[in-house]
Formats: structure tokens, sequence, C-alpha cells
DNA sequence: GAAACTGGTTACCCATTGGTAACTAATATA
DNA sequence: TATATTAGTTACCAATGGGTAACCAGTTTC
């Protein structure tokens, strides 16, 4: 009688959780998402642009997300020997990937807004 | 000589970081995403059911992501008077619409994995 | 009568997340 | 000489997230 629910133990399965683990620890916290998203609007920024840009992101989180994304190769970190010396941070090609992911995330919640607002 | 980065300021991106803002809110925590995705494999399923696909969760934390959901529509909870009583959780319309979310994380995930290896 | 099933709740604890504010060092400008 | 720019770092603190383990009540089976 009991019809048992089990599709989570297929390696198909397993391989999806993970992938979906993978990205969820990736691109994890408050800010990672808005400040890939200006910088896919933007293509190169340097630090204090991003503190101007991402409202509201205080110098340390900043500091601290932008390591996390070079560490993961999101972004890029290059020293510019102007004088004062500047720093511009620009997406690599697995960051830019995340444009598509970013989409979704705005339509789904544009929609899920729309769907609660005209019930 | 300054060109000023200021995409972030229209009342269009505004908008838009509210719904990444909304969607990260409801989809917050570490397992919202592989309950939805269990329950979309399945229509309906009971607590305890639950709680064994959903591998590692407690009965805490699922209850406790299952009253979130709840409360923001994304999931039905219909008592059952069997005995001993039994309550089948549900996806409601809004929240299969996570299906395309849940795709996208999947492959982005899988993707980026990928380009490392392959690099 | 004891054990095991149903669907949870409760108490306790620790680690991570993220915020505030102040500070650094080097250079340039007023 | 004082101030503002660059790009961060440091110390401190509070809230949240999430884990463990035990417990509860009702029903059914052994």
């Amino acid at each position: 009688m009991k019809k048992q629910a089990q599709c989570n133990i297929t390696t198909q399965c397993q391989t999806r959780i993970l992938a979906i683990k993978d990205a969820m620890e990736i691109l994890s916290g408050k800010w990672k998402f808005h400040i890939l998203g200006t910088l896919l609007l933007n293509e190169k920024l340097r630090f204090m642009d991003l503190l101007r840009e991402v409202e509201g992101i205080a110098p340390k989180m900043l500091s601290k997300e932008l390591q996390d994304m070079e560490m993961n190769q999101l972004i890029t970190r290059t020293i510019v020997h102007t004088k004062p010396i500047t720093v511009e941070y620009a997406l690599t090609e697995a960051g830019k990937t995340v444009g598509p992911l970013i989409d979704e995330l705005a339509s789904w919640g544009t929609a899920y807004r729309n769907a609660l607002f005209h019930q």
C-alpha cells in the first residue's frame, strides 16, 4: 500500500543536488549577486566605484566578497599603477555565466510579487 | 576624465534589485531548494516521507522550513484524517514556478564544475 | 502491556554572517 | 601643512542559522 517516494537516491539526482549545493555555496551571502550584477553592467570597476554602486555595502564586506569571488574565479583583480594606485575588478568568463541565473532570479521574484498581488 | 558608473540608481535597476532580494529571502536557507525539488518530483509527500527523502534534514528544520514556505504560499499543508493522522505537503502553482530556477541553478553549478575541471 | 508508527515541539548550543567604527599607508591637492 | 583620495584592514559586537538530543500525544501493532 505504501508508495514510497525514492527519487532522491539515483545518481542522477545526487549529481544534481551536488551541483545545486556548489552553486549555493559559491554564490552565497547577501551581496554577491548585487556585486556580480553591477559588474555585468560595467565591465571594469574599481573598489571605490563598487563601494558607491553597491548601495549599503561596507568596505569590509566588499573586500571579503571580492576575495571570495576571486578565489572562485568569478572575477579578476588587477592592480593599475596609476597614482594613486587603483585596482580594477572585472568578471571572468565563468563570472559572466551568472547572467542568466540572475535574470532567472529576478524574473522569479517579479513573477512571485505579481502573483501574490493579483490573487 | 572620470567615467562614473551609475547603473544602479535607475528605477528599472532598483526594481530588479528588489525582486532579487525578495527571491533570495523567500528561498533562503540550506534546505528549501532541496525540499521544493523533492516536491517537484512527487506531487504529494507526507512529513515522514520528506524526512526520509531530504537526506540529512532534522525534523525541527523540516518543520520550520515547511512552515516558512506555507506562509509564503509555495506549498500547501493538508491534514488527512487517516489513522494515524497524516499530513500531506504539495506545491502550489506559485511553488511550481521554482522549477526553472532550480534547473538554472543546477545547470550553472554543473557548468561551473566542468569549466574549472577542463581549464 | 510494550514498542513503533504518526507529526511534530522544545531546550540547548555553537559557528557563521554581517554590521559599525575606527584605523592604516601612500599619494595628491588646496 | 592639512585634507582628501586611493584600497583596504582591524577589532568588536549582535543576530541568525542550523545542529543535537530529548520529548510529547495519539494510535496501532506485536
